[in-house]
Order: structure tokens, then C-alpha cells, then sequence
DNA sequence: CGAAAGGCTCTTTTT
DNA sequence: GAGCCTTTCG
């Protein structure tokens, strides 16, 4: 079977180019990821190269499962053990199995953003200085930008250029230290300790240069330096590099991502295969035209030409509402027209946005209307407080240095450990140089002739007796149990069910360790160590779209960011104003102006079939109301292909202007009411009144009518109320 | 010590 | 509008 019979001159190019380094420029709907699959297949069958020796690089766990299932497609049969996964999952693994190189414990627990944070607001009152005037976030972005050059603390210091810099090197060298005491990495030093790996141990790079003979990376136009030099120091002597990437499609700008890698790469390698993917097969060429339009205006960018075989297609929809609540509900009624009419399924459907704050508004219009919907990350599953909770047992148990999960377990459930028992317990640990985990060892357990002066009473010498003897039962038992068995008896020992049943919003709280539970059970045939050790590295290196489940039919909800990669019929992009897309944040930078085009370029090039830019005259942000411009990206589109400029009223009349021309008013599934802001109405017990509002709720509709005979204003359901409309 | 209440400040995007 | 912190009271 030919591996490359599907693919089209350019893409087989690209493809079958073995030896050598190349560089893959594609363009939105291209087909890299497919190319990618595909030269991997063509290594596998046609080179003969085991799958031992590959590396793939992907943006997401989600896309490295869709690769290693086409690849077991096209292969058809077991694809063995390719090395396939994230720059982290990836760089984990390596630092596991040979980061005692440089003095890395294997043990070593990784540190998400929330556990960096409260890390580094420990550092930072450590120095001496207030977290409040020195905001964590804004430290741990320095320390970001520190780690992607490669840059330790010493090296930090002697470069900096200003007093903010001058506080964040020092704090860094702080929190490094922190770290290290609690043998805990964070996300960027999984990346940049690989590196130093590497650079401190020859023998180590030279092992991994020799396995791998290819190494692929997707989304390249969104890496940063280290992992540029990674791929440079595995590609050894070799160059068998392959890097495929879009610069316009570049978002990622923040995270230190640097576009020069493009560059870099074509000056470090010259003689590196270039070729160009620019025959587009996911939009029409109306949607592609589009997005053309929005892109061109970026000056900082290599023009190129972007075709497509593929019918002309629909003009985009560019609609106004009055409010936030308004376009969700405009977004949903269109949701569900499309699918009663028959032109889409709801899965076929997705709505974008550039802050996660805005999906609330959309999320309540779903519910009100009942329609199905993924959120993607709505408040993180893994974030969610209890299920960090039971993370952090289990963090504990596998590396009881760390201090960031122990402190946050000591006291949870209560156990009468409040704040001023742990601030002088850390001042006591750190006046003898130890791990609070070893002073509470010291304290409850003080082995013959070590017994130590402590300032604790012995109401609390008992709480934290029974405390350790709890943790020393998990560790025990964690030797032989599987880790099914394990999370059970930590909930059970902790009392953690009982706690949570006794708190607010308990059933869904407990629903969620449930939810942790099935995550769980996945790792239960795994060797009782490997199996906590390979379940807490997943569900720290899970990332957002990881979880959405496409045989699910239903809208899904994605944010810009999140919806690289992906592709849906109907696009709905919501936001389209001055200050949300652009965000307010990059009207300063022309740089970080540009990427903000290269986001809404991305969101366009998503659709197949239709999109819709959508934008509110007002909306709420931050508590209050403001009115924003409609987006100066709308303006770089021209009017030929909009399909009109619309208001778009609730139910304001039968016939809606723009996209509701060649058809009826939209059908929510509520029966439809005469009712609409600004009506008098007279009420049996309440008298007459004037209508707010009138917005549908579930399987009814919700009418706000404020009266005039002194009861105010009211809440009614239409079905309910009983409502009579005076002219 | 811990629950409850009030006050404060930010909000981009994420592996 | 929410999450975090501080204050207050039992």
C-alpha cells in the first residue's frame, strides 16, 4: 500500500523529503497535521525505520492521540513505541529516567500555574518584599521569559535592566530554591532543565541523539527558544529535522513563542528543504478570501497566496446586538435554526471568543434554551478546588517534600491547624534548614537524642501527630496498593466525602471526585508506584482540549487559543469589538496588534462553510457596562463579502434584517410570544405595567415587567402569569 | 481556630 | 462579578 497515494504533489513532497532537515510553510486547512502522519507512515513502511527512533512533537496531547490514531490507520497495525506527545510530556519523561544527571530526582512532582503562583508569593515575601506590590503573575511572566533563553537565576541577575528586574532575579533565585527543597518542577523547567541536561551531560544527549534518527514538530511557528535549542541538540550532527508551522497562525507570542525560530532555522540549516502548502481544503473560497482580507493587513509578514478547489460558498454574516446577553442569545437561536432546517448538526457548530470570561453569557443562553454544549475548561476540572485536593494527597504520598500540596492538605479537612501553627512551623523548618515535612517528622516523631526545642503546644503536637501518621499509613500502603485502592483510602481515611457533603455546592463537588475517580481507575493495572507516578503526571500535563469528545453532538465553546487545530461548518465568532478582539491589552504594541489579527485569522480560517463576526454595542466588563467599537478587523473586510450589516433585535419583527432575509424569524424551541420590550401588559393581582424584557427560559419564557401600581418590578414566567396586553 | 461577612482588586490568551 | 484577603465574632 502507498502511504503517500492520498496526498497531493506538494504534500508528498513534503512527505517522502527523508534526509536532511525541512521546512514545512502551510497554510490554514493544508493539511500539515496530515502530512505529518503521513511521512511518519512513510518512515515506518517505506524507510524501514523503527518507530523507536521518531519523535513527534504536538501542541496538544489531544492532537498526538488524533496522530497516533491516523498513523494506525495507514499503517494498519500496532505502531509501537513512537515517541509522540508535547515538548512537556515529552521532556518529563526524559528528566524522569535520567535528570539524576543533574541532580534531579526522579520523584519529582510538577508544579502547575496555581501551585507556581502561591510558590512564588512565598518566595516573594521570603526576600523581604510584598506580593502585593509586587504581583506574583507579573514575577512569574519574568521568570517565564528567564527560563525559555535558558536563563538560571545568576545569569538573570547580571542582565538585568531595571528595578522590576533587579526584584524578579531575585526572587527567582528564591523560588528556584523552593523548588528544589520541594523537588517539584514547573512547567518551564521541564523544558529548560532537558535543556541543561543536555548541555551538562554529553553521554545523556549523545544516547538520545543516537535513538533518534527523526524528529517532527508541528506547530512550529509557536515554539520558543528552548525548545528550538532542543530540537537542535537532538537533531545532532543529523539535522533529520522536520518543523511544520505557519507564521500567521502565530498566537502564542506571550508565552515567549518567537517567530524568529523560522528564521533561525533557515540560517542554522541551509540546507534545509523548503516547501509550501498552500492549497487550502477546508473552507470555501469566500471564507478563505475573508480571512485573507484580515490578514493582509499585518506588516510584519511574508504575503502568500492561499487557494482553494472548493465551492464559492456563503458571504460572511456580520451581526450587532445590543448587549452581551443578546449575542448569546442571537448565537443559540442561530445554533438552533441551522439544525432544524437541516443545515448543520449541532456538532457541526462552534462559537469562539477571545476570554474565557465571555463564555458565561453563552453558557446561560445554552441552558436557557436547552441545547447541548462543550465547554471547553469551563473552571478547569483539574483546577477545581476539591480535585486539587485529592491531588495533592496523592502528590504527598509520592514526594512528601512537597510543600506546596502539604500545605495545602494539612489542614484540609479540618484538623485545627489554622494559619499561625503553619507560618511559625515554616519559620521553624526554615531556622533549621529542613523540609516542613521533615519538621513535622521531628516534631511528632522525635527519634531518641534528636528531640528539639519546638515553640508548639501539645493540643497541636497532636493534630499533626495524627496528620503524619496518616500520610506514613498512604505512603505504606501506597507500595502495595493499586492506585484505585489508594485514592480510595485516602478518601476514606480522610474523612474527605463527609467534608465535602457537609459544604456548599456538595453534590457537584462530590460528583467531581467521582469524575477524578474514572481518571483514576484508568491507571489501576499499572505497578503500584508507576501507577501514582504515571496518574499524576497526566493530569498535570492535561491540556484543555484534551477532553473534547467530537462523538459527542453538541456546539462546543472554545476560546480563540483553543481552537488552533481545530475545524467546525459554522463558526461563530463572538466579541468582534474594539478592546475584546483586539484586546485592550495590545493597543500599545504594534507587535502585539498583529497578533491579535493573526487570532482572528485563525478563528475565520476554522469554518468549512459559514462564518458569523458578531458584536455587542455594549457589554459588561469587569462588573460595569461600556460600549465598544466594533472591531477595526470588521473594517479590514470588504463589503462585497458580508452578507449585509445587521442588527439584530429580539423578535423585534417576524422579517430580520441580513441573514434572516431568505428565511423566517428564528424558532427557539419556546413557543413564540407578541411580547417585547417596551409593551404594556396588565396583570390580574399586579395591575399594568410596562415589559423590560422578555427572554426565553427553559421550555418558557421570562418576562421582566415593571408596574406601575407600586409592586415594582417582577420576574414572571409567561406560561405562569397569565399576562394581558393593553394597546 | 474557623466560619462568615465585607472589602479589595483585577482580569488575555495556556503547556 | 469573582476570587482573594482581612476583619470580626463565636
Amino acid at each position: 500500500m502507498d502511504v503517500l497515494a492520498e496526498l497531493n504533489p506538494a504534500q508528498r513532497e513534503a512527505a517522502e523529503a527523508i534526509g536532511g532537515p525541512v521546512l514545512i510553510l502551510a497554510g490554514p486547512g493544508s493539511g500539515k497535521t496530515r502530512v505529518i502522519a503521513h511521512r511518519v507512515a512513510y518512515l515506518i513502511t517505506v524507510c524501514r525505520i523503527s518507530p523507536h527512533r521518531i519523535m513527534a512533537v504536538t501542541f496538544t496531547n489531544k492532537a498526538a492521540r488524533e496522530m497516533e490514531e491516523r498513523l494506525h490507520r495507514l499503517i494498519g497495525g500496532v505502531v509501537g513505541d513512537l515517541t509522540i506527545g508535547t515538548f512537556h510530556a515529552i521532556c518529563a519523561r526524559i528528566l524522569r529516567r535520567d535528570g539524576k544527571a543533574i541532580g534531579i530526582d526522579p520523584r519529582f512532582v510538577i508544579y502547575d500555574e496555581e501551585d507556581q503562583l502561591s510558590l512564588l508569593k512565598r518566595g516573594i515575601q521570603e526576600v523581604g518584599l510584598d506580593p502585593k506590590q509586587y504581583v506574583p503573575r507579573a514575577i512569574a511572566s519574568a521568570i517565564t521569559a528567564a527560563k525559555s533563553r535558558t536563563l538560571t537565576p545568576q545569569d538573570y541577575i547580571q542582565h538585568t535592566r531595571s528595578y522590576f528586574e533587579e526584584v524578579a532575579g531575585r526572587v527567582y533565585e528564591r523560588y528556584q530554591q523552593l523548588l528544589a527543597e520541594s523537588n517539584a518542577l514547573d512547567f518551564d523547567d521541564l523544558l529548560m532543565k532537558t535543556v541543561q541536561l543536555f548541555r551538562n551531560s554529553p553521554e545523556t544527549l549523545s544516547k538520545y541523539q543516537s535513538r533518534y534518527l527523526h524528529i517532527l514538530v508541528d506547530e512550529f511557528q509557536d515554539t520558543n527558544l528552548v525548545q528550538y535549542e532542543l530540537i537542535k541538540q537532538l537533531g545532532g550532527e543529523r539535522h533529520n529535522i522536520c518543523v511544520v508551522g505557519d507564521p500567521d497562525q502565530s498566537i502564542y507570542s506571550w508565552r515567549f513563542a518567537d517567530l524568529r525560530n523560522i528564521l533561525s532555522f533557515e540560517k542554522d540549516y541551509p540546507e534545509a528543504k523548503l516547501v509550501l502548502l498552500e492549497q487550502n481544503y477546508r473552507s470555501t473560497k469566500l471564507i478563505l478570501e475573508t480571512a485573507s482580507h484580515v490578514i493582509s493587513a499585518n506588516q510584519l509578514r511574508k504575503p502568500k497566496e492561499l487557494w482553494t478547489n472548493n465551492e464559492q460558498g456563503e458571504l460572511t454574516n456580520v451581526v450587532e446586538t445590543y448587549t452581551e446577553q443578546e449575542e448569546a442569545q442571537f448565537v443559540v437561536s442561530e445554533v438552533e435554526r441551522l439544525v432544524e432546517q437541516g443545515k448543520a448538526r449541532l456538532g457541526d457548530c462552534a462559537v469562539m471568543y477571545r476570554t474565557n470570561a465571555q463564555s458565561r453569557a453563552l453558557e446561560e443562553a445554552f441552558i436557557r434554551y436547552g441545547t447541548p454544549y462543550k465547554l471547553v475548561a469551563g473552571t478547569r476540572f483539574y483546577e477545581r478546588r476539591e480535585v486539587k485536593d485529592i491531588i495533592a494527597y496523592l502528590r504527598v504520598i509520592q514526594n512528601p517534600h512537597d510543600s506546596v500540596s502539604l500545605l495545602r492538605i494539612i489542614n484540609v479537612p479540618g484538623r485545627g491547624i489554622g494559619q499561625r501553627s503553619l507560618s511559625e512551623l515554616s519559620g521553624w523548618a526554615k531556622s533549621l534548614g529542613i523540609s516542613q515535612y521533615e519538621a513535622l517528622q521531628l516534631i511528632t516523631e522525635p527519634k531518641e537524642g534528636e528531640e528539639r526545642q519546638h515553640p508548639f503546644t501539645p493540643r497541636l503536637v497532636k493534630a499533626l501527630t495524627s496528620f503524619v501518621s496518616l500520610m506514613e499509613e498512604f505512603t505504606t500502603r501506597s507500595q502495595e496498593l493499586n492506585l484505585l485502592d489508594l485514592f480510595d483510602l485516602v478518601i476514606k481515611r480522610t474523612g474527605y466525602k463527609e467534608y465535602i457533603l457537609s459544604g456548599k455546592d456538595d453534590e457537584e463537588r462530590w460528583d467531581n471526585i467521582l469524575e477524578l475517580r474514572t481518571v483514576a481507575r484508568e491507571y489501576r493495572d499499572l505497578k503500584p508506584p508507576e501507577g501514582l507516578a504515571a496518574f499524576l503526571e497526566g493530569v498535570t500535563l492535561v491540556s484543555d482540549v484534551d477532553g473534547l469528545d467530537e462523538t459527542v453532538d453538541a456546539a462546543t465553546l472554545v476560546t480563540l487559543h483553543q481552537a488552533k487545530g481545530l475545524e467546525f461548518p459554522m463558526v461563530f465568532i463572538v466579541g468582534m469589538e474594539e478592546g475584546i478582539l483586539p484586546h485592550f491589552k495590545s493597543f500599545a504594541e504594534p507587535e502585539q496588534m498583529e497578533e491579535e489579527r493573526r487570532l482572528c485569522y485563525v478563528g475565520i480560517t476554522r469554518a468549512k462553510q459559514r462564518v458569523y463576526l458578531i458584536h455587542a454595542f455594549r457589554r459588561s466588563l469587569m462588573g460595569s457596562s461600556t460600549a465598544n467599537r466594533p472591531s477595526r478587523f470588521l473594517e479590514d473586510i470588504p463589503q462585497h463579502l458580508i452578507a449585509s450589516g445587521g442588527l439584530w433585535q429580539w423578535e423585534d419583527s417576524q422579517v430580520m434584517p441580513s441573514i434572516y432575509s431568505r428565511d423566517k424569524a428564528p424558532a427557539p424551541r419556546v413557543a413564540s410570544s407578541e411580547l417585547k420590550a417596551g409593551d404594556h401588559v396588565r396583570h390580574a393581582q399586579f395591575g399594568d405595567g410596562v415589559v423590560v424584557s422578555c427572554q426565553p427560559a427553559k421550555d418558557d419564557k421570562e418576562v421582566v415587567v415593571a408596574f406601575t401600581s407600586g409592586v415594582g418590578v417582577k420576574k414572571l414566567l409567561l406560561s405562569f402569569a397569565k399576562l394581558e396586553k393593553v394597546e
